[in-house]
DNA sequence: TACGTGATCACG
DNA sequence: GTGATCACGTAA
């Protein structure tokens, strides 16, 4: 889409799509609206020259003030860029095989972040089959370990600025409503108690492309 | 439903 | 040091 934007008396014309996101979106105090907000916008790596893009269709949200985030308990050496400035990835690897990204929020020692689980691939589809060892584009992207493999993401890139030229989000041009998308209680986080319950995963309605 | 997989965390 | 645990994915 492109944007006209009058600047000091004179016209400016802007590509938005292809438009990072500027950390001021991941450095906002409300994880649970930037969890919502991130639905539609283009999740992008660039490695050894190879672009693999994808629509962000499915998140939850991760608050250090319930006992699903990883950081409820305190810093760790695992979690520690959580406590950095919003705007940078968060990696970790899960069950001993899958980097699992999540996008960290909020200002400085607020270790807020939200996990990205599934995509609707965009560019590179190609790059992403073979990553994956698959033929068809079916569910490559299904599911947060999938999506992080499919991308080329690993804890390399745990503690990268989203404005990098390696991993960065785009506006895209999907603009996600409140009437597009539902919220439902988060996966695979029973430890929580009844804070597994809250209604913090988001995912766009009618998506083929959400995970199971 | 069952389990691979290896880093991490809390314990001492 | 050590053992339990784990924000998943696949096969069955």
């Amino acid at each position: 889409m492109f944007v006209c934007l009058l600047l000091s008396g004179k016209f400016i014309t802007i590509f938005v799509s292809d438009m990072k996101l500027p950390l001021s979106f991941y450095q906002r105090q409300n994880v649970v609206k930037i969890a919502q907000e991130l639905l539609g916008k283009v999740l992008c790596t660039n490695f050894d020259g190879s672009i693999t893009s994808g629509m962000i269709v499915e998140t939850e949200a991760y608050s250090d003030r319930e006992r699903g985030c990883h950081a409820f308990r305190g810093r760790t050496e695992r979690n520690k860029v959580m406590f950095e400035t919003g705007g940078i990835s968060y990696v970790y690897l899960c069950y001993g095989i899958h980097h699992l990204f999540n996008v960290v929020t909020n200002e400085k020692e607020k270790a807020d972040a939200v996990l990205i689980r599934a995509l609707q691939p965009m560019k590179g589809e190609e790059i992403m089959m073979e990553r994956m060892g698959v033929r068809s584009v079916k569910r490559i992207t299904s599911g947060p370990g999938k999506l992080s493999k499919a991308l080329g993401i690993d804890r390399s890139c745990n503690g990268k600025q989203l404005t990098s030229d390696d991993i960065w989000i785009e506006n895209g041009n999907q603009k996600i409503m409140k009437k597009d998308f539902v919220a439902r209680r988060r996966i695979g986080i029973d430890y929580a108690g009844r804070d597994a319950l809250l209604p913090w995963r988001f995912s766009i309605k009618s998506s083929d492309w959400v995970s199971r």
